[in-house]
DNA sequence: TGTACATCAGTGAACGCGCGTTCACTGATGTAC
DNA sequence: TGTACATCAGTGAACGCGCGTTCACTGATGTAC
């Protein structure tokens, strides 16, 4: 048969990373998706996946480092904008839903498998989900109104403003397409969250 | 064989919701649960589950309706205590943290099929949540400071709550037993996260 | 209280299926000379 | 530029296994008389 492009090169692996993307964003879990099935669904035979990953974990690994590369992007990016006053939170929520609407099949992914079966994938979200709630701790450390805040409540809130906005992260995926009025529900609601937490920050006695 | 117990009653159908639940507090999730190593684990034959449930959804479904209603008890026994001013804010954390610790696989279920594989349950746990949400905002409403608030803001400040508490869930399930110190940790943390939230409200103009 | 019978949670053989993985192979692409 | 050869992404047959589900059955428990 003999179904070969014409190039040699990374095709078919990234065709498989991304009907793998496909079908979490689909519903199905990780864990339970068949190699057999991913296979076909980018036309080759069982056995030829084995040229491109040791294992559907191997597989999964390297998903979560992609997944994980384009929230790292989305926040150098960030960083590259100025501090976030009053007037310019509803521009930074919007910018970060248009990213998650823009890289949907990543973001879907790191959501679900969070939490999800296979313990090697749950830990690397997690440790990325870690490093990044470090980093904005860090950044945040550096505004005007944080500087003599200790780490830790740093760190807090810090984690305050990622789970929110994670929450609000699993309401843009659900919607996205069919509901476009629920996503922008939810960007009020979230930019009033954050607006509520920053109101509380000149009134708070760290330490 | 002939293995039944004495009594005619229950005794199966529960032990195979508990042995589910045990699966996936050890880290498997739901959807790749086998009706056979289920049946296996409570020792009957992999026909027999049939007399207990329809399929591996109808029990899912069944646990999704159990664990619920372990949420719903710890919000009505909630309910019936005070108003938590900021004396004793860490109390009641303190008191969601052991009440998760005590109900340890049905949180935990809980927590990984609300984003698990399986759309049913995925879509039956998070209508409980929604539910679970909306009471609390209900009750918020009727809070001293919270009174003049729109329902739009008070649903917006329940969910900053349940979204840190549901994170903070999280971590008191990941260290429950093996490390008590990150529990210490988290319940600081959450504390704070609560407080400074509740600091914010004076200063709020809802509507 | 004793007996006959309905109920129903269990058994175990059997089925066809999709699974992951092994193996020896093919043949086009890219490279060294 | 042409040729010989290494590389490597693909094939397809074959394997043993665990899966969900069907079926006819068994025998203890509970109930009606």
């Amino acid at each position: 048969m003999a179904r070969r492009k014409a190039s040699r090169g990374e095709g078919t692996r990234t065709a498989l990373m991304e009907a793998a993307l496909k079908q979490v964003a689909r519903g199905r879990s990780f864990e339970a998706m068949s190699l057999r099935k991913l296979a076909q669904s980018v036309d080759i035979v069982p056995t030829a996946f084995y040229r491109h990953f040791e294992s559907m974990e191997a597989l999964g690994l390297a998903l979560v480092d992609e997944c994980l590369r384009t929230l790292r992007r989305m926040m150098r990016e960030a960083r590259e904008r100025e501090l976030p006053d009053s007037q310019i939170l509803r521009d930074s929520v919007e910018t970060y839903f248009r990213y998650v609407q823009a890289n949907r099949l990543h973001f879907t992914f790191i959501m679900r498998e969070r939490y999800g079966g296979v313990a090697a994938l749950r830990h690397a979200i997690r440790a990325g989900i870690a490093l990044f709630v470090s980093e904005l701790a860090t950044d945040l450390g550096r505004f005007p109104g944080l500087t003599r805040w200790t780490s830790e409540d740093l760190r807090m809130i810090a984690g305050l403003i990622v789970s929110t906005v994670t929450e609000a992260t699993e309401s843009v995926l659900e919607a996205d397409g069919h509901h476009p009025e629920q996503v922008d529900l939810e960007l009020a609601q979230t930019e009033k969250k954050l607006r509520l937490v920053l109101l509380a920050v000149p009134h708070w006695r760290s330490g």
